[in-house]
This record gives C-alpha cells, sequence and structure tokens, in this order.
DNA sequence: TGGCATTATGACTGAATAGTCAGGTTTGAC
DNA sequence: GTCAAACCTGACTATTCAGTCATAATGCCA
C-alpha cells in the first residue's frame, strides 16, 4: 500500500513537477496568452497530450503555476507584533523579498503580470487574506509610531514601497542587467539589500541594524 | 498646397492616433500577444483592414506604441547639473514620475510588460541612450555625495528605487485600488508623492522642500 | 494470468486570427 | 471634368493552437 501510493506519486508527482517548472518558465517570459500548450511540452521533455494529460486546460496549468507562486509570499513578519523591533522586523522583510526577487524571479515576474492585466485570475480569497493581512500589518506600524519608535510614515505607502523597489529587482531584471552590463550575483543582491534596508529604514528615522550596514561607508 | 497637407494630415493623423490610442489600451491590459488585430479595431471603431492600412502588422502598431511610450519618459532631471540642490532636483524627478504614473498609467504597463519579457523590441539605440542618461545621472549624484550634499547612498540602487516606487502606482494600480477599496484620485496621488518624496529624500540625508511636506504632519 | 487504474500519445477538429488582395470611394489639384 | 493619390473594406487564405478521442502501454495486485 505505502509502496503503491509512493510509485503512483512518483510518476504523477515527478511528471506535475517537471510541467509546472517548465510552465512556470513560459508563463514568466511570455505571458499567458504568448505561451502554447506545445511549449510547455517542448520545455518539459513531454508530448503535449501528457501536459493536459494532468492539466486539463492551459487555463488550469496557469493556475497551479501562480497559486504556487503565492504561497511563496509568506514571510516572518506575517507574525509580527508591535513588541518586535521596527527597525529588525522591517529590514528583516525587505531582505526576505529580495532574497525572493533573487531566488524566484520567475514567480515574482508572473505575479506581476497577473497585477497589470487587472488580477483576472486573483479570487476572493487572496483578496480577502490580503486585505486582512494589510490591515494587520497597517496596524502593527501605526503602533510603532504611537509609541515614537519610528517617524510617521503612512504604513500602506511604506508597504508599497517595499514591494515595489524588492520586487523591482525580479521584474526588470532585464533592464537592470543591460544598464549594469551583467547579471547581478549573490553578492550584488546582498548589496542591495543593505541600500535598501539602509535607505528605507533612514526614511522612516530608524537605526539600520550592523548586520545591514554597507561596508564600504 | 497648404490646404492639401492640412488636410490629408487630418485625416490620416486623426485615424492613426486614434487607433495608437485604442492600441495603447489593449496592450496595457492584454499584452502583445493577448491583443487582436480585430479588438483593436474594434476599440477604434474602425474595420480590421483599415486598422491595417495604417499599421501594416500588428508587430508595427505594437513598436508604434512603445515609442510613443518612450518619449513620454524625458525629464527635468536629463538637464540637472551639480550646481543644482540635490533635494529639489530629486524631489521634482519623483513627482514627475508620479504624475506619469497618474496620467500615463497605460504606457507604463506597456513598458513593464516589455521589460518582464526580456525586452526583445527595445533596440540597440535605446539601451545607448538609456544608458549614457544612467551615467550623466550618476556622475552627478556622486559629485552631490563629495560635496557633502547628501548622505552617499549608491546612485545606482536609489535611482532603481526610485523608479520602482513611482511606477509602481501605475503597474500595480489594481492592487492597490483593491487594497484601498477604491481607485487613488488626483489628491491620492498627491498625498503618495509626499510620502515617497519624504521616505526617499530622508533616506538620502536631504531636508525635504517645503512644498513636499505632509499636511498632517 | 487476468483485470483494473493510471499513464501515455498520435491523429484529428474547430475556432481564432494575422495578413492579403482586389476592387471600391473620396479628395484635392489643375 | 479628370487624374492621381490617399483612403477604405469585404472576402478570402494560411496558420496556429487548445482541446478531444480512440487507442495503447504500463504497473499493480489477486
Amino acid at each position: 500500500m505505502t509502496q503503491t501510493l509512493k510509485v503512483d506519486a512518483s510518476v504523477g508527482a515527478r511528471n506535475r513537477a517537471i510541467i509546472l517548472a517548465a510552465a512556470e518558465k513560459a508563463f514568466a517570459s511570455q505571458g499567458f496568452r504568448g505561451t502554447s500548450v506545445q511549449q510547455v511540452a517542448d520545455l518539459a521533455g513531454l508530448p503535449k497530450t501528457n501536459v493536459l494529460y494532468y492539466f486539463k486546460t492551459k487555463h488550469d496549468l496557469y493556475i497551479a503555476v501562480l497559486s504556487q507562486t503565492l504561497s511563496l509570499w509568506n514571510s516572518r513578519f506575517d507574525m509580527a507584533t508591535q513588541e518586535d523591533d521596527p527597525a529588525e522586523t522591517l529590514a528583516a522583510y525587505i531582505a526576505e523579498k529580495m532574497e525572493l526577487s533573487r531566488t524566484h524571479p520567475m514567480s515574482s515576474k508572473i505575479f506581476a503580470m497577473e497585477i497589470i492585466n487587472g488580477a483576472p485570475n486573483l479570487d476572493n480569497y487572496f483578496n480577502d487574506a490580503h486585505n486582512k493581512w494589510m490591515e494587520g500589518r497597517v496596524a502593527i506600524i501605526e503602533k510603532w509610531i504611537e509609541q515614537g519608535k519610528m517617524r510617521p510614515v503612512d504604513p500602506h505607502y511604506l508597504l508599497y514601497n517595499i514591494w515595489a523597489s524588492t520586487q523591482h529587482y525580479a521584474d526588470f531584471s532585464t533592464q537592470i542587467t543591460r544598464l549594469r552590463g551583467c547579471k547581478m550575483k549573490k553578492v550584488d543582491f546582498s548589496e542591495a539589500t543593505k541600500h535598501l534596508v539602509t535607505i528605507t529604514l533612514t526614511g522612516c528615522g530608524l537605526d539600520v541594524p550592523d548586520k545591514y550596514k554597507i561596508d564600504s561607508l
């Protein structure tokens, strides 16, 4: 029984994973409409009909990729409280988001395109959850401000700012690569993170934790 | 003669403008592949063949929309010198970019998708010009830093940061609207601009010009 | 061995759609 | 009036592509 399940899972699950990875790549670089099932199949090294065996429609496949993406959004900031240190918490959040941009740029791009196109596939569940998350984080930041721990900045704009500037490194990597002349490596991301943390925290009137201090200064 | 040209121009130019506006809308919300010539024609209120009379191929039409977009990128910052005041100059640049996000969100979206998809249609001319612009701006910011006018921040990351956070209001307007419960109006953009200027300039160790001070504080 | 579930796939279909073409109409100059 | 250039358009073609279907192979257990 265990054996059976294991084998079943390993065939099906393995193919699903291969297909999802191929689809992620294709959707990220060409969008939903720009991607054909045949392309995904070729990338996955499988016949097209086999792809459609695992995912009934192209749209189903896209939804699967998209929800895989959304599951990456979780963060330590989700669990923060007003007792936490704002500088440490925000710095860690920025660092986490930057790390995501580095390790999962395709996910970020897919999400970006989904939003740019009007988010037709983000359902009410996602919207509600996202709203609740936002409310919670805003409340905590407001408490920090009340307690005089940081300058009075509108928490909404602060969060938009963090999302924008961190996701930018994934979504606009093409532009950044062309301007720099080469791709950003791990150390470059590390530098960028420090600068981002420094500029954002300083902007909020917070001291930059040592860990994020820029070496050269 | 003048009459002839004027009339010729008014028929052709008028239709071109109508088509470009329709195409901008369609491309911004559905991308290149997601948009059919028929859709553009319907939006423009013209038969499809008439659209193809003015723009030989869908790709030609897209290129026309894209270059229209790029022509909006010009800014007062382009002409700045090291003698200028960093606070005023950067604040004005941020405000200009925010105004562009408000008045031309579709252009911003088209540019964003072009970059996300690997910028296949941005030619060497654009890349070179963009590189030169970047070098020039970086040099000026470095001078400001040398002169002790602002904190030492890496100019590259500063500029990425400004682009990211301002364009975000156009590209991710769907997300922002859902979180706020309503679309951002002119006054909301004005508030957002002030916050962005404040957080960015403070992050650079600059005093915020009165014009951008947040009222409630 | 036989039987069942899962997995695999080539051949096909129908719809969408970019672009062509041939012929038509309007406009303005002379 | 007439001529040329610009403008307009219905009908058609060729291609791409999502999704179906009928038919297999495979693996597993009794």
